[in-house]
DNA sequence: CTTGACTATGACGCAACGTCATGGTATATG
DNA sequence: CATATACCATGACGTTGCGTCATAGTCAAG
């Protein structure tokens, strides 16, 4: 069975104008032609589409969803049970709208002064859009990334509870384990691999860390006793251990 | 008092390309000029900048603003109701979403293929378009009417990428202002006001954040080098000050 | 064979700014 | 007083996701 344009048009409740653009910037091609050059759509064709609407519904770009829907770890199942999850999301969110819109309005009847910030706070979609945006990032990290998004992807991430939890466990790993080389030289392999690791994770997790950086902040570690004492909690010596290390690290690499 | 166009920008959280927008659309034209051509913004066209973005963040496009703080009768009571009627409608549509997902689902492990038509609908965020539409109509007649009003489905996408950056423009001035006062003691009443404006703003912006969870998040500024460098970035010794001030600033409050 | 509904491909327009480019201006410092 | 640098001004073009003509070919019905 195909479908004209128009048809599927109606069926999805998109525009043929919309359809026409889809096709234009090759995010949905039709599977089929007829000889006058009308575009002819397959159920296939529709799956598609129905797919590339559920993400535009979360706002995502055109660019992001072309290279969402070719990933081939694409599973409708799962899109449909996270989409069920952000609407009711989104229905928390509009409840709390809806609660602090009372809150002004029962304000402004007892005559009390309005100020600008609790009277934008009631109107603040911020909430919605937060979880929305939130959403987003975890199915594009479910479904596929593109190089371009996961510089922002890691911007945003880093405010979400589960990864400051992840973010905290990682960081105590390394520690760890460079406490758990203290026996050795700062120069040793084993423990320059680790402060590797520490520069690059660093690197890609967070923002580019010069070696002048890693630099002074291993010198702080040391300098300020309350950076000392939290270092120095996971095992006596660890943050002059971690300072050398560091120290040794970054004039190997030039600095 | 005055204020050049780069203060109000910083003040407002806008851009200056933004004050440059609305003078050029006369949505906000400043007050008074320089001899040379500076904008000069006074207290009032502050005020209105105030109304105008009150109205943005609803999602009124900006031709609809002018209309409506142009308008003398304009009531903020009438503002407030319009607003839950309308969230209340958000809310019911949020529901068919949820029911259409949930039977999408259902057919989906019977083995079904779904019909087409409802298909589409379970991702068919037109319904919430709709009666933010509807919204604005009523609005448009109670507060006058724009010349050339025309609706814009791709506002909620783009406010998105505002918000994120609006959000992360608040934390760094939190941060500058923390910097700034790092000469003073943890407890002074300034740096204080500014670990409570910090607390806010995490509630507000990304979850509900007790004073255990503010409190620990301190620490992790400390203890994690990633977090460490991000606000030792600023200026050098800055998570300390801020861990030393939220743990005042927690225990002042009873935690 | 005409009519009217449908289709095709350009091409331009729109919001709400972002982002240079280019150049003038205010002011702190050497 | 010259210079540096931080701010300001005005264009002008880019962006996203289509809407909206304009022009023209196609298909089924009457």
């Amino acid at each position: 069975m195909t479908y004209t344009i128009g048809k599927v048009a109606d069926m999805a409740h998109v525009s043929v104008r919309t359809l026409h653009y889809y096709d234009a910037i090759d995010l949905l091609n039709p599977s089929y032609e007829t000889a006058s050059g009308y575009r002819l759509y397959a159920d296939s064709d529709l799956e598609s589409l129905q797919q590339i609407l559920f993400f535009r519904s979360l706002g995502f770009p055109l660019a992001q969803i072309k290279a969402i829907v070719k990933s081939p770890t694409f599973d409708r199942r799962e899109a449909l049970e996270a989409h069920r999850t952000a609407l009711l999301e989104r229905r928390k969110a509009v409840e709390r709208l809806l609660a602090a819109v009372g809150c002004t309005i029962e304000a402004m009847d007892k005559g009390e002064t309005m100020d600008t910030t609790t009277m934008f706070d009631a109107f603040d979609e911020r909430a919605l859009e937060e979880h929305r945006t939130k959403y987003a990032d975890e199915a594009k990290q479910r479904w596929g990334t593109t190089d371009a998004y996961v510089e922002s992807q890691r911007r945003t991430s880093k405010y979400t509870k589960e990864n400051w939890k992840r973010i905290q466990q990682e960081g105590a790993e390394i520690r760890e384990g460079l406490a758990a080389l203290m026996g050795r030289s700062p120069s040793d392999p084993g423990v320059q691999a680790l402060v590797k690791l520490f520069h690059e994770y660093m690197n890609s997790n967070f923002y580019a860390c010069s070696f002048e950086m890693l630099s002074g902040l291993g010198d702080m570690y040391v300098s300020d006793p309350r950076f000392t004492a939290t270092y120095d909690k996971v095992k006596p010596g660890l943050a002059l251990f971690i300072r050398d290390a560091i120290k040794i690290y970054c004039t190997a690499n030039g600095a």
